[in-house]
RNA sequence: GGAGAGGUGCCAGAGUGGUUGAAUGGGGCGGUCUCGAAAACCGUUGUAGUCUUCGGGCUACCGAGGGUUCGAAUCCCUCUCUCUCCGCCA
């Protein structure tokens, strides 16, 4: 969510930015007029309150009972003025929110203007692609052979989009959420576990809605979500609440399955676990205040690259353009690692400063050291890693002519001391 | 799932229709005293919205949302959470 006031003194500026996420800025018009048009009535509704508390005290202390009545009479009279204009700002207000909720975050300076993401920059590529003197293979032929994923069993189980990890597989699943948990750690963050299904409000905190309503699911009868991510719950974990100065930054990291309709994505990626209605994720997440968020966004952007790094797998950094960017980002970089089964680069990771936008959704504050005012703290969110994708490019950059798979030094304390699947 | 009790400021805890944004105690902050500290004493200590001649004013907030009333922390309804007991259970 974005601060009203940038729509009521810098309209131009919020018009700008949405255009340049290739959105339409009409909405900004609509903004600005309920947003008078709320104040209008409130300076109205709050003269007539104030007129009543005043008259209030006043009947409380009088003795003649004919003009106590008469002023009775004459409050009733004011509370029903209140009463309908009181309804009016339900109405304005209520509009006004929920068309605030639709607006994304305002792009940083730093993020180059692009249509969409075949504008995306490029910013590094490390390692090598790895060479085969043999056609690799793909993981979901290399998954079945070697009986660690079954498509079928997931399949005859839930239906399209799952699968079921086997034996080692299963095992190197678990290896790596161990090991980027046990990294985060040493790099800083303190672990949650969390729940896995979460409150409207919280998912609303998180920003994914109103938007992703169709990407999520949902108990009815409990008004609870499955979270789509981490950065779900641990946006909710402050909800509502005011750091002292002294608090921040806060730093988290969190394992979590996530779950997600993909109904967006119908008929894309069915291939294959690159993109399935449940993953795993290991998550980073930070608090912290406004004028560190740039440095915190560099830091975590390190973390997750030192995550990819230590795997040996090679990646490359991509920074999102204006027109691909995050409904709450302001900016992000996103981790590539290379898959030689299927010939592609896959997302794995996704680091974002969100700024104060699911801060202001969610209502999380600070009492800064120099100001009266609390403020709304940062936000910023990093998947230290989608599992699924980097497992593919584990098993299809690390396979061998015989269609075993070499398991990444530094995963084999989580493994058993297992070198290679076969 | 059944029965009961309860949710008040940073904390504890009063308050059952009218100068209560809220007693009292503790904590925090500032000060007096002291070589310094403790103790004691004095003062101060919420958030948000909105208007502002930038001094401040006004409005709202006692779990949440409705209702009754000239007026609600106080009365009524719904929801929610916590605690105790019973049942059930990984």
């Amino acid at each position: 969510m974005l601060d009203i006031r940038l729509i009521r003194e810098n309209p131009d500026m919020v018009r700008e930015a949405l255009k340049k996420r290739q959105s339409d800025d009409a909405v900004v018009d609509t903004l600005a007029a309920l947003d008078e048009k709320r104040r209008e009535i409130l300076s109205k509704v709050e003269k007539l309150k104030a007129e009543r508390n005043t008259v209030s005290k006043e009947i409380g202390r009088m003795k003649d009972a004919e003009s106590r009545q008469e002023k009775i009479n004459a409050m009733r009279a004011v509370g029903d003025k209140i009463k309908a204009l009181d309804d009016d700002l339900r109405d304005v207000d209520t509009e006004l929110t929920s068309t605030m909720a639709t607006l994304p975050n305002i792009p940083s300076d730093a993020t180059p203007y692009g249509v969409d993401e075949s504008e995306n920059i490029v910013l590094k590529t490390v390692g090598e692609i790895p060479e085969f003197s043999f056609e690799p293979k793909t993981h979901w032929d290399l998954g079945p052979e070697l009986d660690i994923i079954d498509f079928e069993r997931g399949v005859k189980i839930s239906g399209s989009r799952f699968y079921v990890l086997s034996g080692a597989g299963a095992r190197l699943q678990r290896a790596l959420i161990a090991y980027m948990l046990d990294l985060h750690i040493k790099q800083g963050y303190v672990e949650k576990y969390t729940p896995f299904m979460v409150k409207t409000e919280t998912v609303y905190g998180a920003g994914q809605l109103p938007k992703f309503v169709n990407n999520l699911y949902k108990d009815h009868e409990e008004d609870l979500y499955m979270v789509p991510t981490a950065e779900v719950p641990l946006t909710g974990y402050h909800m509502d609440e005011t750091f002292e100065d002294s608090d921040l930054p806060k730093a988290y990291t969190a394992y979590t399955p996530c779950f997600r309709r993909e109904k967006m994505s119908a008929g894309r990626d069915v291939r294959g676990i690159k993109r399935g209605h449940q993953f795993d994720k290991v998550e980073m997440y930070m608090f912290v205040k406004p004028e560190e968020s740039d440095a915190a966004f560099e830091q975590m952007m390190a973390d997750a690259e030192e995550t990819v790094a230590l795997l040996g797998l090679p990646y490359r950094i991509h920074q999102l353009c204006t027109g691909d960017l995050g409904f709450g980002a302001t900016i992000t970089y996103d981790i590539e690692v290379w898959a030689a089964g299927c010939n592609e680069w896959l997302e794995v990771s996704s680091v974002s400063n969100v700024t104060d936008f699911q801060a202001r959704r969610a209502n999380i504050r600070y009492r800064p050291e120099d100001s009266k005012r609390n403020k709304f703290v940062h936000t910023l969110n990093g998947s230290g890693m989608g599992l699924p994708r980097v497992m593919i490019a584990i098993m299809e950059n690390y396979q061998q002519e015989d269609g075993s798979i070499i398991v990444p030094e530094i995963l084999r304390p989580w493994m058993g001391g297992i070198e290679v699947i076969k």
